[in-house]
DNA sequence: ATTACTAATTCACGAGTAA
DNA sequence: TTTACTCGTGAATTAGTAA
């Protein structure tokens, strides 16, 4: 297949502009105007991008009277494919979260939450078995380029509110993790949280600090599981 | 899915960007001086294109002491998605070859090795059913894009050379075709061919002429059939 | 040590036009 | 009519630094 070959931004730039070259169904008889307008620059940077990506030995050209013809060559086509495969591995490669932090003590707010009905029975869909009625709070490093508001981002699993007449309950976000190995975890993002935006609270079938025997200042890692794609 | 959107150029060349910032396997942690190394700009431009990838909405950014952190969104997420189905487009689409062209008499040359039987064996194969002895000379339209060298290119059948001792049959390339929708057709293409560069010839199993009505000066249509990518 | 601003420079772009 | 060249203009890039 194509190498894991090195492409420079001045070349990846020149490459895409095929995708104008080569849009009538990769049909490649063009006139340089039409091009131009998909593309939304001149006739003239048409011709000179042309030229270069010719004279680099990416495509070949058979100018006519009535417009060209453009065939890529075999060295085009694998940088298109490089970039067409990064382009897919940033989209839909594997992507390996991992949340360092501490163990702290909780204000109690999200074992309250945990032990409303409403709540419990959307996170036994989500765990597969009946949680734990509290929850490990987590404080993440400082440092550390994810908060509660990039995991509210990627989180896919929607709690919406709930209002039985006598109270509401609030919407929440969570996503599976697994907390230093430890299977079925969760983390849940309640919309209304008082907790700093470094606070986490995971909830799991196990009283994690007995199975894993924690207790607060001690570091956790938390791994995502099964992020969606945004 | 991510509707059929216009990107234009200008927008295209700052998406390919994020190649190079989400190369370390789609994270996003970053350096600007290392992605400036790997795209070959200065870190300066790094910092400037991430700006006003920015502002444009395509990503967001978590600046730290040590580094970035960066994040696609949804928009940005759906031009990568359209590109990379374009590209797909362009390297696995169907793509469709109509050569235009007249009927000629040919000089026998490709009748001789019709008949020879090496070459008529491996014709054979490619058409699933012996070919009439003989072949229909085509000059394709001098305004046509296609020429012999073209097809020569994207013919997908190579016929190896060949030695017995007593002679040596030259290597030949083929690819099917229909003409005038008929099939089983190829375009054969020894590599030593007297033929001028715009004509071309097409064996069958069908007497072409008597099949199809056809003499000299007639105007036939050949569309490649199954091209291999390149 | 990182990102971002300012200023100098370069080189990409499009208008005009030739081929 | 098409593509390609010349050249003036300005956007894009980098070097030098600030933050």
């Amino acid at each position: 297949m194509s190498r894991e070959e090195n492409i420079d931004y001045e070349t990846l730039k020149k490459i895409v502009f095929l995708v104008f070259v080569f849009s009538n169904g990769s049909q490649s008889r063009i006139k340089q105007k039409e091009v131009a307008d998909k593309a939304g620059v001149s006739q003239q940077t048409v011709s000179r991008i042309l030229q270069e990506l010719e004279n680099k030995g990416l495509i070949e050209r058979r100018i006519g009277g009535k417009g060209e013809y453009v065939l890529l060559t075999e060295q085009g086509s694998s940088y298109l494919k490089i970039l067409g495969e990064r382009i897919n591995s940033i989209l839909y490669g594997p992507r390996k979260i991992i949340l360092k932090g501490r163990v702290i003590s909780g204000l109690g707010e999200g074992g309250f939450y945990v032990s409303l009905p409403y709540y419990s029975d959307k996170i036994k869909e989500i765990l597969g078995q009946p949680a734990y009625p509290g929850t490990l709070n987590v404080e993440l490093d400082k440092d550390s380029p994810y908060d509660r508001l990039f995991i509210e981002k990627i989180a896919n699993i929607y709690i919406p509110s709930f209002s039985n007449g006598r109270r509401t309950y609030g919407s929440a976000k969570a996503i599976k993790c697994s907390v230093n190995g430890y299977v079925p975890c969760a983390i849940i993002i309640p919309s209304r949280t008082h907790h700093p935006p470094k606070v986490i609270e995971v909830v799991s079938p196990a009283y994690l600090r007995g199975e894993l025997g924690l207790k607060d200042g001690d570091e956790v890692f938390i791994e995502i599981v099964g992020e969606d794609k945004q």
